[in-house]
This record gives C-alpha cells, structure tokens and sequence, in this order.
RNA sequence: UGGGGAGUCGUCCAACGGCAGGACGGCAGACUCUGGAUCUGUUUAUAGGGGUUCGAAUCCUCUCUCCCCAGCCA
C-alpha cells in the first residue's frame, strides 16, 4: 500500500520500537496486534489504532494479526466478527491468514491457571461479586485478603476443575490471583482470573462455563502469538504491571505494553456506550448513519479508505488526552476527493430560468470539463436548452454587499454554456415567491468564454429542465451542537447537545443526465455545492445523493459573519 | 488524602542541552469558467516558581492543573 503523500513522522512508539531493533531485543522482528472486542462497530478511534498497528509493521517489515478478544460471552455476536473484518479491509489492511480468536487459546489459558495455582500464585475464592467489592478496599485504603486466599493447591485444583466441569452456579466462585490487596494500585488487588458463566460462546458454543478475564486472556494471547509490542490506549497503563505478573510467573515469552492516547474528535461522541444511546434512542438511522464517526458511517457517507488513513498519519501519536478538530477530517476528505471525483452538475433546490432568446426547439451539446485536477478524466457532453434549472441561492433580487451572483440586471456565466443577463423575475401571485427568471443569453458567448473579453464575477451551476432527472440529496451537519458534547447543564447528558438539524432531506433536485449510470458508493463533486456519494437507498426510480462534505465556502462565511 | 499518567500556537503533532517548527483552523492577498482548487503572506505557544548550565521546552526541585483506576467488562 502507498504511504501518505507527505513525509511521515515518527512517533514514540515508533522510537521505541527502532531502539529494540538496534538493541535486538525480540530478534529483529516486530508483530504487533489489533484486538477488538466483538461486541460493537468499529468506529474512526478504532481506525486510529489499525494504521497504527498494521503501519507500524509495515513500516518495519513485520506482521499485525487480527485478533478478536472475544472472553465474554454474553457481549459478542458473530455479527459484530464480520463487520470489523470488513471494516478493517475496507480501509486496505491485511491480515493475511491470521486472524485469531481469543477463545482459539481457552484450552492452553486453562492449562497456565493451572500452573499458577500449582506454583501457589491463584487460589478459588468464594466470595460474592458483592463481598469481593467490600474486601478489595477503595482508592485511599488497602482492601483485605480473602478468607479463601490459603487453600492448599490440591483443593484449589480440585474446586477449579470443578468449576471447569459446570458444578457450581454463576458468580458463585471466581479464580484469584495472590498478589497484594495493599497494593495502591487496585488492578494488584488479587484480581478475578476465571469467573463462572454458563453462556453460549460464539465460537466456542458450550464447551467453556468459565471464561478467563482481559488481563488474564491478553496477555497470554499476545505471548502465544510472539508478539512483541502489544498496543493499547492509555486506560490501560494501570494494567501493564498485571500483564507483566502474569507472563513473569507464568515464565513464558513476553512482549511489550505500550500505551498511547486514543482518539477524540469534536462535534461527535466516540464511546461505544454513547454511540449505542444514538442508535437506539433512534437520534440516528443505526450504526451505519452517514452521521456516525463508526467506520461504515463515515463509508456510507464517502468517506474513502485513503482519506481515513491520511488523517490518522496526520494527527500523531501520543500520550496526552486530545481532542482532534473535525476540520481536519473533513479536510482529509476533501484533499482526497479534489483529486480523483468527477465533477458534475446537479442543482438542490431548483429555481426556473427561461432564456426568453434561446429557440424552443433547440438543444446543444456543451463540453465540460470531468475533473480540472486530472485532465486524464476526459470532458463530457452536458444538454443545453431554453429552460434550465439554476440553484435557488444563486439569485437575490435585491444583491446584498459582495454578493456577485445573478440579480435584475446583472449578466453571469452558466458553467461551460453562456453568459445570461436577468431580465425579468416572475413571482407567483399568492405567496409572492420567485417561481421563475427570465435571462437572455449571448450567444458570442458559447463555451463561456466572451470574444470581447469582459468579465463576469460569477459562474454558476445549472442544469437543462428537459434533460435533467430528479434526485434526492441527504445533506448532513454536525451531529452535536459543541465542540465538547459533553458541556452540557448540571443534570443534562451529551443528548442536549444534539443538533436537530443534522440532516436535511431534499427532494426535488435535478442532477445531469450523465448520472444516470451513478452506482452506490460512488462519489461525485456537485459544482459548487460540495462531494456526493450515492446512497444504496437509491432506488431505478430516484437516485438518493449523501453529501459528504461541502466545499470550503468563502461566501457562506461572508454572509455568516453579518 | 492511594496508585498510574499528562501539561508546547485556537487544535493536533515535532523539537530528545544549542535559532521553538509543521499541519489544520483563523485572518489578509494573488490567481481562477467551481466564491472550489492552487499560491503567498500573517497571527498565536513551552502551566507557574526556584535551581543547574556559557546556554533549558528538554536536567533537578517545589507548586498548580487535567486525565485514568475501586466490573466476576474490555
């Protein structure tokens, strides 16, 4: 795969990895890891982590498994396992043949609890979930030790295989590691191993009614693989001492914890507790809403692969708490598509313009121009006739300051055919809205280009009201109202926050006739308006257009700023 | 008031004892058959106090602020 298009900096966890290839600390390989938990979409933090992951073994010449960290079984679907394979191809990474389960090792997790009762390192506990909350202490004061923490190896063994076998209910025992329930950091605190839970597993059915623990389970799961840097986010720090125990007492291959910052982006939520209450308070359509930062949002919505990628080399690595601005994703789009979409003409919100000059009977054939980026993408044909359709917006009768497009009087340029004057404005009667204009046109003028040389100050968009066809554009805003949805009034949650006007549905748009052949997901430039992918709503009937993002819009600021 | 982390332009990331730099955003201008794109200029930062040093964002020290941890979740 092609790196980014600018010089790629280096970040600390790149730092360390060079300093142990210099040092020869894992032979000179580098494997790495992603390891979701199948129990939710994959969203643009997730995407931060795989091109962390798979571009640090790429870079390095090493490999990066997919591995799902599936250890509780009442979380995780297979639903949720093909999604994030999607998604973790659709953004270009490969894992190859391996792709793993955690649950592929429940048989050799077994065998090391084993070893670490036998060498006196976990004992089976009986306490309740609520007792094991009152021994363990609170943050400032030391918890106490389980009265079951000295049973002898052989009845730990003999009550461990018991609960391998479905003897005892669950929650009634869990397997402990001995460590220090004075510990200050509470992950020490002799912590939970196995706990009991007779649920079918998605990949293992109902062979397993003990299910290890994430500190247990990752550890070993990344031994097993030989990995040899094992990256997570920072919420994690607090378990790397864990990590270490673990695969010191066990005495088995160990890799490296390194932690860095995950990430958040402003204007959105990216908690999948969060993401969970817009799908199902119905704010939004489901995880794929083009709204959603989710990985099949921001596809549905056309974002691309590439753009993804090129933002998440953008924003670093690091292990400061930050909060990355949406401007920069929706610059990454826009740098993205500016290269390769192909422009097009399509008009949102329809305004008549009769060319009172212009035969009724005719129709021409301009040339327009398919991408002014890439003269590669060639030039189209676009049907001129007397009555066209231009952009609502694109006529004030009264023109305020700076507003330079077509007012009484004012002569403009239509895109690639004519310079048209307004001659007249027909209102309708009752409401008194501008039903229509009436333009006449130069024909010197044909291409756009005028032979004696004076200028117009605009160019606008159009499209013929003949040849064009109806569609329906979805256009999408912020989906919170603040930067930090999480400011928000005593008692309030990021709900308030909510921007009601996220999206805008329009109806009655009239795209060119060369979109006719336009297939789901493909991507276009409207002129002016900003980039469009075609939604799979779309029906033979009606094209249904997502806008992905506008276009940088100096006027809109202008008007904005009055 | 326990433990673990982190503080650099508005935002994100660099600088690893030697001129605080880049990107995005903002502002201004040039150019333009997209008020797009492109180009140019510009704005603004080392949390605070002490110390070491010829020289400190960087080392030491004290203080302050922020984040994470009390699931049989990951």
């Amino acid at each position: 795969m092609a790196g980014p298009d600018f010089e790629r900096p280096s970040d600390f966890i790149r730092d360390i990895i060079k300093e142990d290839l210099k040092t020869g600390k894992y032979d000179g390989r580098v494997h790495t890891r992603f390891p979701p938990e199948p129990n939710g979409y994959l969203h643009i933090g997730h995407a931060k982590s795989i091109c962390l992951n798979f571009g640090i073994a790429r870079d390095f010449n090493g490999l990066c498994n997919l591995r799902f960290d599936d250890t509780n079984p009442v979380k995780e679907e297979v639903e949720y396992v093909e999604s994030i394979k999607e998604d973790v191809s659709w953004l270009g990474f490969d894992w190859q043949e391996r792709m793993y389960y955690a649950s592929d090792y429940f048989e050799k997790m077994y065998e090391y609890a084993v070893r670490l009762i036998e060498t006196g390192k976990a004992y089976v506990c009986d306490l309740s979930a609520d007792e094991v909350r009152e021994y363990r202490g609170t943050l400032t004061e030391p918890g106490r030790e389980s009265p079951y923490r000295n049973r002898s190896v052989e009845e730990n063994l003999g009550l461990f295989a018991r609960m391998r076998a479905g003897e005892f209910p669950d929650g009634s025992r869990t397997l402990r590691a001995i460590i220090d329930m004075a510990s200050g950091n509470i992950n020490m605190r002799d912590p939970v191993i196995y706990r009991i839970l007779h649920a079918e597993h998605h990949m293992t059915g109902n062979k397993w009614c003990i299910y290890p623990m994430y500190d247990f389970a990752h550890c070993v799961s990344d031994s097993i693989e030989r990995i040899t840097h094992s990256i997570c986010t920072l919420e994690f720090e607090d378990h790397r001492p864990l990590y270490d125990w673990f695969l010191d007492r066990l005495s088995v291959y160990h890799p490296r914890q390194i932690e860095f910052a995950r990430l958040n982006l402003s204007y959105t939520v990216m908690s999948k507790r969060k993401l969970l209450q817009l799908v199902e308070g119905g704010y939004v359509g489901g995880w794929d809403d083009p709204r959603m930062p989710t990985i099949s949002g921001l596809r549905r919505r056309g974002y691309t692969p590439e753009a993804i990628r090129n933002f998440c080399d953008r924003i670093g690595v690091a292990k400061r708490d930050s909060v990355v601005d949406m401007a920069l994703l929706e610059y990454c789009i826009r740098e993205d598509l500016n290269k390769r979409a192909r422009r097009v003409m399509a008009v949102l919100r329809p305004l008549k313009v009769v060319i009172i000059n212009y035969p009724e009977d005719r129709t021409e054939e301009l040339d327009a121009v398919n991408n002014p980026e890439d003269p590669g993408m060639g030039t189209r044909k676009v049907p001129f006739s007397r009555v066209l359709y231009i952009e609502r917006e694109d006529f004030r009768e009264v023109p305020p300051k700076q507003f330079y497009r077509l007012s009484p009087g004012r002569e403009v340029r239509l895109r690639y055919a004519y310079y048209i004057t307004c001659v007249g404005v027909v209102k309708d009667d009752r409401t008194g809205e501008i039903a229509e204009l009436r333009c006449t046109y130069d024909p010197a003028t044909r291409g756009g280009d005028s032979p004696d040389g004076r200028k117009v100050k605009a160019t606008l968009h159009w499209v013929s009201a003949a040849h064009s066809m109806e569609a329906e554009a979805r256009l999408y805003d912020y989906l919170l109202l603040k930067a930090d949805p999480d400011d928000v009034e005593e008692g309030k949650d990021f709900k308030s926050n909510i921007n009601p006007g996220s999206l805008e549905t329009l109806t009655s748009c009239r795209i060119e006739p060369c979109l006719a052949d336009a297939k789901p997901g493909s991507g276009y430039q409207f002129e002016r308006m900003g980039y469009f992918c075609v939604d799979p709503d779309s029906t033979p009937g009606k094209t249904v257009f997502n806008r992905t993002v506008t276009l940088k819009d100096t006027w809109a600021k202008i008007e904005k700023k009055k």
